[in-house]
DNA sequence: TTCATTAGTGAATGCCATTCATTTATTGTT
DNA sequence: AACAATAAATGAATGGCATTCACTAATGAA
């Protein structure tokens, strides 16, 4: 009987410690956890030495990009079988926000670096398929997934901005009536800001896309 | 005569080195020039140690919060006198855009905290009141405000995100076929993103606000 | 069995943000 | 006019961070 090592001056280890798929769930687990992401404790958190990493990843970005890739394998992803585009933009815009609204420390880093990660491609590929199926043309199937994308971060970052994205000094609040106005109003009147925006792109794609943007200006 | 102050072992300089302004200011040129921000570099831009900073200023945070200020002051506002909604949402949409492009290194790090920048509250508070009389409800004021922001940003970003937000690497173009279709199409038929992204927010808000949105479910 | 490869360690490097005691100038009070 | 309090700079130190590299021990293919 061999005792998995515990001691002893350090070599390859019998059994793998690290993976490229435990980086991933770790990386995200802190960033849900924390409100960052740090090498050395996540080396912690693994029980293993930081410099460790190096052999399954080339850097902080990559880990990073593991991070996008946990996050989305977790996802629930509904059919996508219906044809209705509206459904269809709600459908994609929840499952985003959705798993985005976990991670808001995460986001900011996600939006600096391209898809690479194998199951986020995967995602976005049943998506183009999807809005193709349901007859958006393919040279305006990016710039619908971007916008959706963009959106589902923009509603999920709110979790990071101290509950509302502008902070008047009481003192000075007299020199910003409407901004303060609109803040007591969206305050005592509750609007639901998800169900908003959702309204926003749904409708705003469905027009964008029936009316065909192409190269020189778009719809009136 | 008082010669301004070369060498000889430092106290208070005869005239401020520094300001809150130029502070920002200097910040804002690191990020459009470099591709962050360093106090370290920070300081030798400005001809100053690093400690200086903290005599204006209590931390990193609120030296991006100067530049979010210096990049608000130095934004050309049209007039925004018309009522018009749709032309109302276009030109702050551009007017945001523009001036976001220049810094696309700053604005994860806008994302990230909430606006207490005086100029800028200013700005928001032009929009609100510009809103405010083309008829957009109190309650609707700051989502209408959230949606333009963040979808202006996520316009700008793209300088940053190596042309493509998603990087198919080349051998496994296969697996992802509807989008690797999607990215040749949007390369070859040259398709505006931002005109179509102005139409989205356009129509979209257009008609989440005339449906008016409220707390339980919103427009079908 | 041998030997290249692999997965871990530990130490070192260089960058970064922040703090604090110190120095010199300015400002306000009497 | 003298003086105390305040303000704006410095330099040195601290502790955190990402990354590199020489080293060691196990694995696996020839």
């Amino acid at each position: 009987m061999q005792t998995p090592e515990t001691t002893g001056r350090m070599g390859r280890p019998r059994t793998p410690r690290l993976s490229r798929k435990t980086i991933g769930r770790e990386a995200l687990a802190m960033f849900e956890q924390e409100e960052g992401l740090s090498i050395p404790r996540l080396a912690e958190r693994l029980g293993v030495r930081q410099s460790s990493f190096y052999k399954h990843v080339t850097g902080r970005n990559e880990i990073i990009e593991l991070a996008r890739g946990s996050l989305v394998e977790r996802m629930l992803v509904p059919e996508l079988a219906s044809h209705d585009l509206d459904l269809l933009i709600r459908q994609i815009f929840d499952s985003l926000r959705t798993a985005y609204s976990l991670a808001p420390a995460l986001l900011p880093l996600l939006l600096t670096q391209p898809v690479s990660h194998p199951a986020a491609l995967a995602l976005y590929d049943k998506f183009a398929e999807a809005f193709s199926r349901a007859g958006v043309p393919d040279h305006l199937l990016i710039p619908t997934l971007e916008t959706l994308d963009s959106a589902a971060i923009g509603a999920s970052l709110d979790a990071i901005t101290m509950e509302s994205a502008w902070n008047i000094p009481e003192a000075d609040r007299t020199d910003f009536p409407y901004l303060t106005t609109a803040q007591r109003a969206v305050a005592t009147h509750q609007t639901d800001r998800f169900a908003f925006l959702a309204d926003v792109i749904a409708a705003g794609l469905r027009t964008a896309i029936g009316s065909g943007t192409a190269l020189p200006g778009g719809a009136p």
